[in-house]
DNA sequence: AGGAATTTGTGCGTATGTATC
DNA sequence: AGATACATACGCACAAATTCC
């Protein structure tokens, strides 16, 4: 078992890249449109130009952007750059907003009966329950509950979780979830809460179940998902 | 027809990035061996830090090496990176030396007779002849005539002309080599030296002919070099 | 076990070159 | 020809991972 990587919050060039990513995904900026120029992104972006331009590097390998020398900085078509927030689909009303996580618990359990079995075997599983606050720029907007076979590993621990669930299991389990399903419900947060971000049951909640498999239709993730309907939305557009 | 690029030495980072890659591939590394540092290397390079790390970038991107934060830089296995000079394969005695060029002549001329035809016409053809002095460190090592159809340009100077002809293809004709095939003679340097540098016919000169194709078979450059045998060798190992 | 040394990774700022408009 | 914008290159500081003692 290799060990598992402890925790790192994204470095700022891939938070800038998937942020640039996420706000032309969102249609912010246009197939074929300039982009601000380097210097004014950093500058407003609160980066130096080299950052920034490590940033944009990731997006031109990903074939998300063409910069022309002299002209500018363009959108490409067809835009199917391989994100780590390929999936994550709330935005902000205004905007799509760059996502962050703050781990509530992390816990090893039995799978419960509504948690569907993970790979070929239908026996009873013990499963890893991760709970997140999701934040959209720093404004908390959703609470999430990630069950995922035990299997993977016989230790986790919350200091050893990123960012992104999906690049934790890229980097320690090698699997990539390609493919995700998602049903999305109206319900009220069941029974937990988390005071310290002011964050609780509300009303305008919206739940959304998510399956994940990788590459190879292997179920990999379960996901259940409040957000607050009066911050956020769900929008498919975000991963076409 | 796109305007031709003008003439321009490689960059910094790709010259070290071809360098490393040649020298790899000749031995001068092993697989699982570990370079010097990155600053032992930028110091021996005389480049600065930052510039020796995007030629490591390029060689990574390649799959040529694997980087180890806090371990250092290791050879991989199975080294296929495509380089510029990927089938440059004369090399010094001592190693493999970094390639360069300096253009003797360019001219647009009626395909002789020795010089097999382009593309699938059989019909007599105009092609470009580029006439190069080759250096090995510096080392003026070989004469160089090389063919192309034609059709491709109907302008070329020798100061669009750059230090890789193969780059030259690719981003002007939109072309790559992907496949060559040599046959190496003992012969003279028939008619024309190059006082200037100190090139003139020698009795150990080595004289190679070769055909380059493209991926769909395409004979796209045919190319004859007499190389100077005191100073270097063919060697094919430069490009399993 | 743990701390120091080594080595790569990230980030900043600046200067200059080169292509485009 | 001048202004704009991306590309290259340099150098430095600190963080993070590994290695070694």
């Amino acid at each position: 078992m290799k060990t598992l990587a402890p925790a790192q919050p994204l470095p700022k060039f891939l938070q800038i890249s998937e942020l640039l990513s996420r706000q032309i995904r969102a249609g912010h900026f246009r197939t074929g449109e300039r982009l601000p120029t380097e210097a004014e992104l950093a500058q407003s972006l609160d980066v130096a130009v080299g950052t920034l331009r490590k940033a944009l590097d990731v997006l031109e390998k990903q074939q998300v952007i063409e910069r022309i020398q002299g002209s500018g900085t363009y959108v490409r078509s067809g835009n199917t750059g391989k994100s780590i927030y390929e999936f994550f689909r709330l935005e902000l009303h205004d905007g799509p907003g760059m996502p962050s996580a703050h781990i509530l618990s992390v816990d090893k359990l039995e799978r419960p009966q509504d948690v569907p079995t993970f790979g070929a075997d239908a026996k009873p599983q013990s499963a890893w329950r991760v709970r997140r606050l999701r934040f959209l720029n720093q404004t908390p907007v959703a609470l999430e509950e990630i069950w995922f076979d035990a299997k993977h590993t016989r230790q986790l621990k919350a200091s050893q979780l990123g960012e992104s669930m999906y690049l934790f299991y890229q980097q320690n389990f090698q699997l990539w979830i390609s493919r995700v399903e998602d049903h999305i419900y109206a319900q009220d947060v069941p029974t937990w809460t988390v005071p310290e971000f002011g964050v609780k049951a509300k009303k305008t909640t919206g739940y959304i179940e998510r399956l994940s498999w990788t590459a190879n239709n292997e179920l990999a993730e379960f996901s259940k998902t409040w957000f607050d309907a009066k911050l956020c939305r769900y929008s498919s557009r975000l991963s076409q």
